[in-house]
DNA sequence: AACCAGATGATAATTATTATCACCTAGGTG
DNA sequence: CACCTAGGTGATAATAATTATCATCTGGTT
């Protein structure tokens, strides 16, 4: 089996763990540990959907009624800088984020935009070796397998077969 | 070596080989020949730069002052659409198009954003074989390394730098 | 308790992209 | 080779996401 979903019990255990250990790192990386952040934070890490900003406002919104929009746009990205989120996906529309930092990788179902974790190991394996390229000095990688999902196949399925009389 | 940057002289060739086959492309795909569209896409081709609309915009109006934006946009997802072109990386900003669609993967460098074609033959292996992920029907896929190029880190080294006093 | 750098909320500005719609033209048809 | 028409284009407005601004607030330190 080469490639693999990632299983999506693991998300438990991992978002409490990164939580435990937010302020801290917070603190390592000079920034304050304010409720807004920890709300965000834990929206995100709560969520396997790598939401938007807006979804994350939303679900933030509910214990914090007062938070901005622009507030959440500032902490996904600071959330980004400090290594504790990252942005996802090409599909060019708006930005998606991720609070899993686990090296892994993603399939897209181009239709609906569903974003859903994969591993390959032997990518990582041939990746792993890699610190230069040329003139580039790697950080990082990921790899993106656009695939139409199961209700989105058959949608269109469904729209290409002819209308039975 | 595993990983390899594409070498930037095969475009010519293949980029002549495209331009000739245009015309031909879109009538099968049921689009008119517009010089717009060929204006559009030999600018594509001529560039390795994964450029933006509004950069395709720039050299098309050399030769069609009259040219639209919103026709650029257009035509870049029309091709798009019918396998002439493709959008390109994940560090979110505005869209970037790429006219080579032999299977290639990139780097990018996170800090002036230059993208360079790369290619890794043993990662298109692996990717061959699949065309399921679980409920997902894969369609294509994509690598993006993140990088610093020769130019970011050297500046980012004098920044980092102490100032000599 | 007092202080202040940095964080936030409210809002405006910017920017990319898409929608609209009147006019135009590529590419059939007779 | 004159029409015809579906689809394409230019001009412009609308939308939507993100970023900038700035007065106010607050976490964390003294
Ligand atoms: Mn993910
Ligand atoms: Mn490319
Ligand atoms: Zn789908
Ligand atoms: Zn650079």
């Amino acid at each position: 089996m080469e490639l693999q979903l990632v299983n999506e019990r693991r998300r438990g255990p991992y978002a409490a763990k990164r939580l435990s250990e937010f302020a801290a790192r917070c603190r390592r990386g000079g920034l304050a540990v304010t409720p807004q952040r920890l709300a965000i934070i834990k929206a995100l890490l709560g969520s396997g959907e790598h939401p938007r900003a807006d979804a994350i406002f939303a679900a933030v919104r509910i214990q914090h009624p007062h938070i901005s929009l622009a507030t959440v746009h500032r902490t996904l990205e600071t959330l980004c800088d400090i290594g504790e989120a990252r942005k996802v996906t090409t599909l060019h529309d708006s930005a998606r984020y991720d609070g899993n930092m686990i090296p892994h990788h993603h399939v897209v179902c181009v239709k609906c935009r569903r974003i859903r974790d994969i591993e390959i190991p032997r990518l990582d394996r041939i990746l792993a070796g890699q610190s230069e390229l040329g003139e580039f000095t790697v950080l990082g990688s990921s790899l993106e397998i656009q695939a139409l999902c199961e209700d989105c196949a058959a949608k269109r399925a469904n729209r290409t077969r002819k209308p039975r009389r």
